[in-house]
DNA sequence: TAGATTGTTAATCGATTAACAATC
DNA sequence: TAGATTGTTAATCGATTAACAATC
């Protein structure tokens, strides 16, 4: 709980909410596109997949954009929450670990159009630095240092294997980075300060699985596999208190 | 809301909860993979980032699996999560969208070691249908329907473009796919009892970006600015000052 | 037994939601 | 003015956390 000073104070929006105006931000954007001049909170709620007392309580939190009887002018709205994000500006980008997932991440057009410039790929393989990949030369890991420092990076993804996350995550801090997102499944070890943000595909599915096996009172998939060694953990008292009741 | 009856009832884990426990998983199967036998909520907690107290209300929605004064054995607590969450069983999946980031994920192993078992590959575009990718055919779209049918499949992923995700879900859900996890950039609507899941890179770059425009005093991503040189953040009304309410 | 650690309680914190007064 | 819609309030719900009694 950094002390504000009064002039920027009331500045204090939920993580929550945070989450969310990204995805006002695209609607609004969409609307723009098809020349919608203004909307209610109803209509941007639903284009934005919330409902409306959310959004309108979420907007509340970066002042009164709105205007009562009328609603939003789209445009204007825009931009405001544009600025809270912080992506009226460029945010240079670099990307470590250039395997399936760092080329499908170098060639995606979103980031690009959301104010994040990939400055650079680094991998660790030198096999790799041959390539370009999306117009953009793979360069060794050693140079992150000075690429960082040049293009006044904060902003680092991860998309190695797990077992180099750590390292790669230690020297972006060592770098400067104070921002990173993180495809590697590894839980990283960072300094108070610096932010980290995850995306786990297979953790994604398994929260898919778990509601699906509910859902499907446990039918629909096949047969039970055994994990690999886990099979009998629990011997006979494998299911035991639990019981689950299934088919 | 389902009933429940009693012999599987006080089961009732809150989201948090089911977010976390794939979380575990890894930890635990690495514990596993190092041959530690045993574990305290402590060190099990500190390996998946989250703190103890969190780690045992967590898993005392699935029962009492630990010993007071000892831990959890880690193989039993391993399997009773693994079941908790369905991934003791082969989960098959179909990715839709074999572009960029459908390759990645075709080619993603964290999948296959988790249970998520691609079962096919499928790309409107003819001219994606001659290739292979990670040893599967990529098939027509069209073939959607008698996939699903023909393996049991209950879950796909969409990593089209954004404008032909809703299509896809709606292909999807006709074919009897009550999982989704959604990577295109779209707002997915869906009949009541589909569950999707998104993965937005954009957003996630968004919501570092707000942090970090928080963290160096606002400037563009400038100064490397120190780590805890919070203090200062909003130089001089900086932000054109915050100056709410413009009219 | 003495030491260790779980499982649970209760307090706190944060997020969601419905309702409505303010006001365009 | 009358109708519409925001911004805010207050109630509710869910998640986190510290503390500790239970118990191995």
């Amino acid at each position: 709980m950094t002390e504000r000073t009064p002039t920027e104070a009331a500045r204090d929006i939920p993580e929550a909410t945070v989450a969310r105006l990204p995805v006002y931000l695209r609607a609004l954007t969409s609307l723009a596109e098809s020349g919608t001049p203004t909307c209610s909170s109803e209509e941007l709620a639903s284009a934005a997949g919330v409902n409306s007392a959310k959004l309108r309580k979420d907007l509340s939190y970066l002042g009164s954009y709105g205007t009562r009887g009328v609603g939003y002018d789209v445009e204007y709205l825009r931009y405001q929450i544009a600025r809270e994000i912080g992506v009226t500006h460029d945010w240079p980008v670099v990307i470590v670990g250039i395997g399936n997932l760092g080329h499908a991440l170098a060639n995606f057009s979103g980031f690009r159009s959301r104010g994040f410039r990939v400055v650079a790929l680094l991998d660790a393989d030198p096999g790799r630095h041959r390539e370009q990949v999306a117009g953009i030369d793979v360069r060794p890991f050693s140079d992150l240092a000075s690429i960082v420092e040049e293009q006044g990076v904060a902003i680092g993804v991860i998309s190695t294997p797990a077992h180099a996350a750590q390292d790669v995550a230690d020297a972006m801090v060592a770098a400067g980075i104070s921002s990173i997102l993180n495809f590697a499944p590894q839980v990283l070890a960072v300094p108070e300060g610096v932010d980290v943000r995850k995306v786990d595909l297979s953790i994604e599915l398994q929260i898919l699985a778990y509601h699906q096996q509910r859902k499907s009172s446990s039918a629909a998939g096949q047969e039970p596999v055994a994990l690999d060694g886990v099979g009998d953990a629990g011997g006979l008292g494998d299911l035991d208190g639990r019981v689950e009741a299934p088919a």
